[in-house]
DNA sequence: GTATATGCAAAACTTTTGCATCCTT
DNA sequence: AAGGATGCAAAAGTTTTGCATATAC
């Protein structure tokens, strides 16, 4: 499905912003991006927008299912597109790269410790600090 | 140890507010406080003091180990105070709750997976969003 | 007495909102 | 043409900082 389709079956108006943003999200090498990243690079490729616009943006794309919103820093919201498979994340506190991996049995067992302290889980988050053990690459993630 | 000792052992002054805030934190029901929620507790005591302080004090207290920050809200952080057992995190959704759980097979596969990917973890959050099946038990942890 | 800590006000930073204008359908 | 979307500027919420004053040792 295009960017365009995806806009129209969420039913958002198919407009530049919106594409713009959906596209960069779909094509960027850095899959997690925050407010302030997407005005950067949109406003550095020459395309006008404010950043009230991403803002409101995200806001939908991220009610609309499209994107998932994380809390990696204190203060500061990232998002990255929904992928069909769940999943958590390595957060390189040295040069803010992320890595995705995914665990069966901590799912489960989440699950698992949810119920018995009576909590319907509704959504969770995992996130490992640390750091790359290979620095050139973490250089190359910045 | 007392308060007292507590904050000359990392070599901070023993101040009204500093002993102020670490004894709320040693003896509220709350375990898990923001800034605005000490700032609002303390001064309705009628003790006076600024948030600028709290905000201080609260910095200099995770530096020095005495308390952890969590980031469960965007934009917002907690602390509660470090205890003996690391421990991960329910959040109620509704009504605020926080219960803690420790889950030693969790922490294991944890560790596995960052060396694996060649990451050396220095830390790691691992928070479940949900509501509390006991909306009795929900309000009266508000 | 000296160094450190506090309070206040102002500023920084992220995010939200009001409103006039513009664009998609 | 009509409703929704955008941009700008102002505002809101959290946290930080500069500086004069006050406090602990």
């Amino acid at each position: 499905m295009s960017s365009f389709d995806n806009l129209k079956s969420i039913g958002l108006k198919a407009t530049l912003p919106r594409l713009k943003i959906l596209t960069l999200f779909e094509e960027s090498k850095k899959r997690h991006l925050t407010a302030e990243e997407v005005y950067k690079t949109l406003t550095d490729e020459g395309l006008e927008i404010g950043l009230a616009t991403i803002y409101r943006v995200l806001t939908q794309f991220e009610q609309a299912g499209l994107l998932i919103r994380h809390n990696f820093d204190q203060g500061k919201g990232t998002f990255e597109l929904t992928s069909s498979q769940h999943h958590d994340h390595l957060v390189c506190t040295k040069c803010g790269h992320v890595e995705e991996f995914f665990d069966n049995e901590i799912e489960k067992r989440q699950t698992d410790i949810a119920n018995k302290l009576g909590f319907e889980i509704t959504d969770h988050s995992l996130n490992l600090y640390g750091e790359c053990k290979n620095p050139a690459e973490c250089k190359n993630n910045k």
